[in-house]
Order: structure tokens, then C-alpha cells, then sequence
DNA sequence: GATGAATGAGGCTTCATTCAT
DNA sequence: AATGAATGAAGCCTCATTCAT
């Protein structure tokens, strides 16, 4: 946890560098990060850095645990007018949402991106300190979907959960790559028919 | 490339230095791993390392074309029985001979799973150096199965190869996580029952 | 350019650092430099070097541009008596000051000199770094000589200015070479007589 | 002195040897060449150059003696016509047959140019090796002028020899400069055109 | 609490030379 | 005599962390 040296800064302080690391992390792994690139970044001395934090592990974790939270606000917003849907519908909105998350926070998303593909000890360490988010959310729906009916019940939650996620990432990071390079809506309009033909096989093999 | 000279070396030679190597890349990331780390387990010279590789890229790249060359070679040996086999069989069977390979394997694996937490930047390369491997071995069942009839044809043969890759991938990742915690034989039931739960799934989403 | 962390050093380590150098390039060319030879001298470790220098081009460049200030300083403060001299004896003085110069400051002159035997690429990357000097000078006087007419206006001025340049790099080079072997004082004498025989044979070269 | 071994190996040999180390000293000063360039370009085993030679210095010198040796040949063959030509004429010819020999053997006089550049202690050893070459031109050209009451006879022979023979790398340096960058043609007219100032003013200075 | 200089470990790469075959 | 693998010294640069002011 950074030392409350640190939430005591003002608020402009705190966001340049927050702003420097995610910077940092959005282009390089943990192991390529370095101390040395966000202090210049952020422009604070390099003692400061370990006045605020004990080391970039530190930093790195609150870091993560910020973007958890603003992501899941972000989809809590916008799936609340979807009470009433159904699952596959939900689903679909999910999806959609999320390559939303990213256009709307690049920056915030590589890290998270970046993050997945980092070790599992220092996946554990993350989830250890409180994130949990994405899978949960996932295991919302597939049960919610049982209880209304619409997902046939020989389905394994966790199991299915995980698939969802994961599919989710795979598309994601076609949609990452082809970024950039492209023009931005065919890449959108790319992206949506792949979760629609990712959710047509999904929806055959789940549904009740 | 290694240099003529590293494959000039005797053939105990060259086993020690890529046995290091391995080991090396198992435990640690590209970014992470050293020259240093390898060397020193190789128990060569420094110079001598820069005499057989260019760099650690170098090696690493050609680590990786042996480790997918094996791997090929690996499935093919054991598909070769199978080929009246209807397309869910098959892909059944796939699944349970990449699980295989890792047990015969260990350390060829992990490097290959390391390998698919890379850089695109770096994946890139190993690709550009002559790796197309998993991806295409799916497309190939799939293409079968069409012809057979066993698939709806309205499926997107690339899209549903990358999602039975990556399926695989999130399966083994909870195989390896359990791995060495709790017992072999328990985690390999346990394996192949989430196998069976993800092809349930997509059994009846695909099928015709 | 060095660093702010250099500037702000106690002078007497800035000087201690500088000394170490321009003795490391007094005594090699700049292929030959190294930072180990300067910090060794400076008796500073390793890390700080970087900390005040991006590399030995950097503090190469930075001595350079001293170098020259501190020459033309030289040079100016000892021509101001001498305002209405004709081009001659101001040749004849410039060419005075210049070996009095390298007997003030013997290692400034030799880093200086080594200068003019490196690369064009760094000999252009100084230059860049906005150091003119030498040629001006002789420009300067040789358009006075024009105004005064007292040179024969066919004479080019780029060209001469070029030519004198380099007799006094002839002259100054063997002076360097007799320095050291045989008594001071009678190569300083040998020094001023080719001076006297050069100038012979260019003023009636150029003279209107 | 290369090994006798190298001296009995079959021509081509020696030849692709030779070629390696020129293109070599013509890219990089004595101190930056290594052995690595040579036995690479060359494409001899590492063990061979020692067989060969006692080191780097021991293949330098031996080249610039070659080098030395058919330039001057080059010169002499040039100038043979001209045995009554006066003083300056022949001064002139020989400013025009350097910058040919450039032309005719660009390796081997970068090669030549770069050696101008060198440590005093290189340049003595090579010197001591057996060239003077030159230096003694100039004189000989000096002594004949002086012989035919072409040349004031106040002169320092070896001075101006000095002078000439600076002159004639100044100008030299501004063609190797320029080349590459201008049109070949105006380039040598624009030698040309300063050898014809310089020689202008050096007339004027040294005529009876 | 803020600052930024000090430090040296640790990794990388190149190189000249030797030596066994 | 030819070959080319072995070797480790030497230089480069980056980095995380500490500590005095």
C-alpha cells in the first residue's frame, strides 16, 4: 500500500504520478518497468518515489486495484437499464462494454491488459489484495441464467465463467492488435460480428 | 540463428547449454531471463555464449522452433490412429495429448507457455522465424468436420480455431496452477473432466 | 549536455571530474577514451558518471565547448593591445599567442588538439554543439587586412583563412613533438623562427 | 613484418586478406579496427591472422607500406613526362595527381588519409618502418627550384615542404568532404580551382 | 517531508589471444 | 599449416535503494 505520505499529496501531485506509472505499465511488463522511468515521468525526485511507496510492487498493485474499480463501475453503469434482459442479450451488452471500457481508457486498459499476460505469482499477489472483479462477474450471469431458466443447468459455472472470460480476452486482443493500424470503426464493426459468431456457437451450446 | 560454431559443438555440449536454457526460460520471463542465468547453469564461459548466439533473442527464438517442432511432431505421432475418428473425438483426443506432452515434456512446455504471455513484438518475430503451429492444427480438424458434415457450416473456421485454442490454453493454465500442489493423478482427472464440461459446451454449439 | 546533477556538484568534485578527464583525453583519442580511465582518475564510482553524463560523448563535447571558450578568451584578451597592428605582426602575435597558450594550459591544448585528428562525424558533432572559432578568427583578420589594404584583394578569404589554420596546426604539432625532449626554452625560439620563415613566404604571398 | 607463411600463401589469398584489412583501416581508425572486421570480411579462421601476423599493428604497418609504395610509384609514373616542366607547374601536377590517385584507389587512400590522423607514437613506428616518402617529394621539387633560380633562396627547405605538403591535405580533406555529396565533376573542378589559389599565393611567397 | 546525490551490484557485449586437433 | 573453440578481461550501461541535507 502506498504510505499516506502519498494520499496526503495534492490531488494534482498524486494524479501526475499515477499518471506517469500507468504511462510506464501500459508499455512495459512489470519486469521491463522501471523506477528510474516513472519518477522522470512524473517529475518528482527519486526519493520521494520511495516516500510514497515502498517499492514499483507496490505502486503496481494499487495501481491494478484502481483500475478494477473504475472498470467495474464503468460496466455496473451501464449494464443497471439492462435489468430485464436475457442472458445472451447481457452477454452481448458485456462484451460490447468492454471494448467500450477500452476506447474510452486506452491507457487504463493496456495496463490491465499487460497484466494478464504477467506471472502467476504476481497475479496471485494482486488477486490477494482484493481483485477479484472479472470472473464474478461472469459467474453473475451464468447464474442468473440458470435461475431464469435460459442456460441449461448441466452447465458448470466456474468452468463456463472462465471460458466467457477468456474469450473475451482473446477477441480483445485481436481487437488490440488490429488497432492502430487500421481504421478505428471497421475495427469496432470487426470486432462485434466476431463476438456475435463467438456468442452464436456459445448461445447453441449452452442454451437450454 | 546459433552460429555454425554451436553446432559444430559436441552433442553434450550443445544438450547442456539448451537444457539451461530451458530452464532458464521456464522460470522466467524473456524480459526476465538472463545471459547470465544460463551461463552460469551451462557452466560455459561468457564468451562462449556470445560465440554461439548473437544475443539471447537469438537463442531464445531457436528454442522455441525446436520446442515447436517437437510438439508437432509429438500430436502427429499420436493422432496418427485416429484418423476415422469423428471430429468431437478428435478434438477430445487433442486436448488430452497437449496434457500428455506436458507431462513427457515438462520444461518444453512451460517455455512454450511462456512463449504466449510474450510481447505481440516479440511473438511476432518467433512467428516471422517460421512458427505457425497451433492455430492451424485447429483449422484443420475444423475443415474436416465440415467436410464431414459435423460442423454447421455457418461457423467462422478462424474465429473457432482461436477459440479452441485459447480454451486449451485456460485449461492448461489451471492444470499447471494445480500442478505440484496437489496430486498427479487427481489434477489429470480433474483436467480432462473440464474438458469434457468445455467440449459439451461446444459440441452442441457447433455441431450440425 | 551534462546534467543539472553535475552542475550542481560542489566545484571542487566538478573540477576534480573535469581534471580527470581532459586528462583522459589529453592522453587518448576519443576511441580510446574511457569511462573507466575518467572515474578511476576521479576516483568516483561508476553510477555517478551516468548520473552526470549520458556518455563519453556527452562530457566530450561539453569539455570541447570549455575548451574553446576559455581559448578564445585567451586569444582576445591578449590581441586587445593590439588594435592598430598591421595584418602581419597581428599573424605573426596570433601565432605568439597561440604556443602561449598551450604552455598555460598544456592539457586543454593537447585535448584540443587531439580534437583535430578525430572523425569528421565528431568533429561535426562539436561543431554543431556551436563551436565555430578558429577559422573565424583568421576570417576576421583577413578581412581587415582587405579593408586596410593590405592584402591583395584576389586572395580568397575562405581558402587563406583555411591555410593559415593549418600552418599553425603544422607549426604547433612539431612544436609539440620537440616539447618534452628538448629544452623549453630553445624550442619556443625554434617555434617563433619557422613562425617568422612561414610568415615570410605568405606575406609576400598575399601581400597587395 | 607479416609471417613468411602469409607471403608463401596462393595469391588470391593474400589478396582477399589484403582487401579485408584495407576496407577495414578505410572504415575505422587504428584503434577502433579489430581483428574480428578482418578475419570476417576475409573469411579466415581466427587462428590463421595469428598464423599470419603478430597482431593488428604488424598487418598495419605492412599495409601502409604497400600503400606508400604505389602511390609513390603512382606519382612517379605521372610526373616522368614532365622533368622539364619550372617549379610551380610541377607543384600544380602534383596536387592533380594526388587527387587522382584518390580517384584511382579510393580504399587505399582512405586508408592513407586515416593513418594522417593517428597517434605521434603510430605514425613513428610506421615512419620508422621505412616511410618518409612525402615529405621528401616536397623537398626534391624545392631543391630542384632552388638548382633552377626558380625558388628565393631565403626559403627553409624543410618548412616548406611542411607547408606544401599541409596544404595539400587541407585541400585534399575539403574533396573527401564534399565527395559523395556533389556531383564527381564539379567537385575536382573545385579542387582544381583552390589548388590554383593556394598555389597563387605560394608562388608569389617563394619566387625568386 | 522533500530532495537529489551516492553507490556498487549486475547484466550486456566485444575483443585479443591461445591452444588443442 | 589450418582451423576454430575456449577464455576471461575489460568496457559499457542501468538500476534499485539509501542517506545526508
Amino acid at each position: 500500500m502506498p504510505s499516506s505520505t502519498f494520499f496526503n499529496l495534492e490531488e494534482e501531485k498524486q494524479q501526475r504520478i499515477t499518471a506517469a506509472a500507468l504511462e510506464e505499465f501500459a508499455a512495459n511488463s512489470f519486469a521491463e518497468a522501471s523506477v528510474a522511468g516513472i519518477i522522470e515521468k512524473a517529475a518528482i525526485p527519486r526519493g520521494s518515489f520511495y516516500q510514497y511507496f515502498a517499492d514499483l510492487e507496490d505502486l503496481y498493485i494499487y495501481l491494478l486495484k484502481e483500475i478494477t474499480a473504475r472498470k467495474i463501475n464503468f460496466i455496473k453503469t451501464r449494464l443497471s437499464k439492462m435489468e430485464d434482459a436475457d442472458t445472451f442479450t447481457l452477454l452481448r451488452q458485456l462484451y460490447k462494454i468492454a471494448v467500450e471500457f477500452v476506447e474510452h481508457n486506452p491507457r487504463l486498459a493496456a495496463v490491465g491488459n499487460n497484466f494478464l499476460k504477467e506471472d502467476r505469482e504476481l497475479q496471485h499477489k494482486v488477486y490477494q489484495a482484493g481483485d477479484r472483479q472479472a470472473v464474478d462477474f461472469y459467474k453473475m450471469i451464468i447464474n442468473r441464467g440458470l435461475e431464469r431458466e435460459e442456460i441449461d443447468s448441466q452447465v458448470e459455472v466456474e468452468l463456463l465463467a472462465g471460458m466467457l472470460k477468456n474469450i473475451n480476452i482473446y477477441l480483445m486482443e485481436q481487437y488490440l492488435t488490429a488497432n492502430g493500424r487500421e481504421k478505428p470503426l471497421e475495427n469496432m464493426e470487426s470486432y462485434l460480428a466476431k463476438v456475435d459468431q463467438a456468442l452464436y456457437i456459445i448461445e447453441k451450446g449452452i442454451k437450454k
